[in-house]
DNA sequence: CTAATGTATATAGTAACTATATAGTCAAGG
DNA sequence: CCTTGACTATATAGTTACTATATACATTAG
């Protein structure tokens, strides 16, 4: 008939079930979170299919960074409304963990992004690039700054991005005003900027003129980078090109896939406009 | 002029930017994950603001359930094309993952959905209620069925459920069929289901009979149904309503909000039609 | 010049498993 | 009936990734 005694499965099927070591069920038992309905004279646990959607509640808890004493705190004190306030809570933070995730999504893609680019880049070729608008999120101002005041911008920088999160997986560039550029301060940056694909509303971005770049890339140290900004320029100057308004820099390859300074891959895009005449 | 020389940030102002304590980078430093560019002859630890990227990859990579062997592994071996390679198979992961969070994020609205119609519900009275159609995914038949055959449909059921991200978050409940139910076979179940909100195609689902039914709540023991289903059936008979042919039983209140069985509820609801003349 | 705050190392503790060693249980086949 | 293989159990030690504590030296602010 198989209708009258009710159905139990051992430690070794219930832990398949909830994807776990049968070790762990052992551990919950002792630490009092999830014991077996019933317990034979031998001492074999026997578990109802009933107890793995709350082995399911715990996990769901477990992953929302609930310790396994403060679920066991709820266990032991369980009811219909503690349940539905706990549910109400862990809503809005697994909500916010999507949204963490979705985050790390995009700054993967990003990075996929810009290796696929730097790796069909021959970093030596100099070029001309008509560059879309394109959306930048700026710092504060940093020229002519003091260590402890640039520790500070960029404290505050790095929590702005995560706070709205902005931060679009793309690297973290510099602007270099033409005013700098000219008198031969290559690394007096003006700002820092991250770009932002799909920028959202209401924050204090600034616009990225689109326009034409010159755009050529610094192997090694930033220490040596004048002698790049020389052949950029006796380049602008073969093409009968002159400075813009702005200069911008981004680490294409940086201690992320490189360890030596020597292999430091540094992007520079000088906005450049054609001689008149 | 704050162009020449580099700038450095502490191992307390690396450690606010990266929002982790200080203790964890200096553990960092020890194991060789991640070292600071210079170190003082005082032994202070100065980090670089791109140092803060690639903190952010080993953070991601962690989050992917890599250990901090394997990634000081690649750390230590880096390269754009193997960064790029580790990418692509990250990306996958992390979509698998944002799936998941996306599931356990149904779950919890859907328990919240349980728990307010539950809290809202008089579980002396009887109702009948026009269900509309609901779709069900169902485990093959567990009629008669031994101990052993109950364990493999059983994992074989929530195997489906995980591999087809079927989990709606919504009770296991069982099925009925009429002939069981003249019997007084009241736990001589034919299948198990669970609700699917929304479902996909291309999948073995059971479309329920929308229709009349009738709705109780037993209040207790599994063993006591049986007096819970009598008085359903006098209230039955008084209405004239015949029995359709499935009863559909679900925990309302189950382990993860109940501690003693004699608290447990379980929303009993029989199909039924009116008797003709 | 002192107090407060920062840095360092060394070591121990913690959470949540996870692995290992040893031994008892049970059902199926020869 | 006995053995074999697959299960179960307990007890204990090890692991990972921190985290806290104790102690001492360094730097900075008033």
């Amino acid at each position: 008939m198989g209708e009258k005694k009710e159905k139990y499965l051992s430690t070794g099927e219930f832990a398949k079930l909830c994807k776990v070591n049968k070790q762990t069920l052992i551990f919950y038992d002792q630490i009092g979170l999830l014991s077996p309905v019933v317990k034979n004279d031998k001492g074999y646990r026997f578990y109802s299919i009933h107890q793995l959607e709350l082995f399911n509640v715990i996990d769901v808890l477990k992953d929302l960074d609930m310790s396994l004493k403060d679920i066991k705190q709820y266990t032991q004190n369980k009811s219909p409304e503690g349940f539905l306030k706990l549910m109400y809570k862990k809503k809005e933070e697994i909500a916010k963990k999507r949204q963490e995730i979705e985050m790390k999504e995009r700054i993967i893609e990003a990075k996929i992004d810009i290796m696929e680019e730097a790796l069909s880049t021959d970093f030596n070729q100099i070029r001309i690039e008509e560059l879309p608008e394109a959306t930048l999120y700026l710092s504060r101002n940093i020229e002519n700054i003091s260590n402890e005041e640039f520790v500070e911008v960029v404290s505050d920088f790095i929590d702005q991005l995560y706070k709205f999160n902005l931060d679009s997986g793309y690297p973290i560039g510099v602007i270099t005003k033409r005013e700098q550029v000219l008198k031969g301060e290559f690394t007096n940056y003006s700002y820092l900027y991250i770009e932002q694909p799909s920028p959202k509303d209401g924050y204090p971005y600034f616009q990225a003129v689109k326009g034409e770049f010159l755009i050529g890339y610094h192997v090694g140290d930033d220490k040596t980078i004048h002698q790049t900004y020389e052949r950029l320029f006796l380049e602008m100057d073969r093409l009968n090109l002159v400075l813009g308004d702005y200069v911008f820099e981004e680490y294409i390859y940086d201690t992320i896939v490189r360890n030596a300074e020597e292999e430091f891959v540094t992007k520079i895009m000088i906005s450049v406009s054609h001689q008149s005449k």
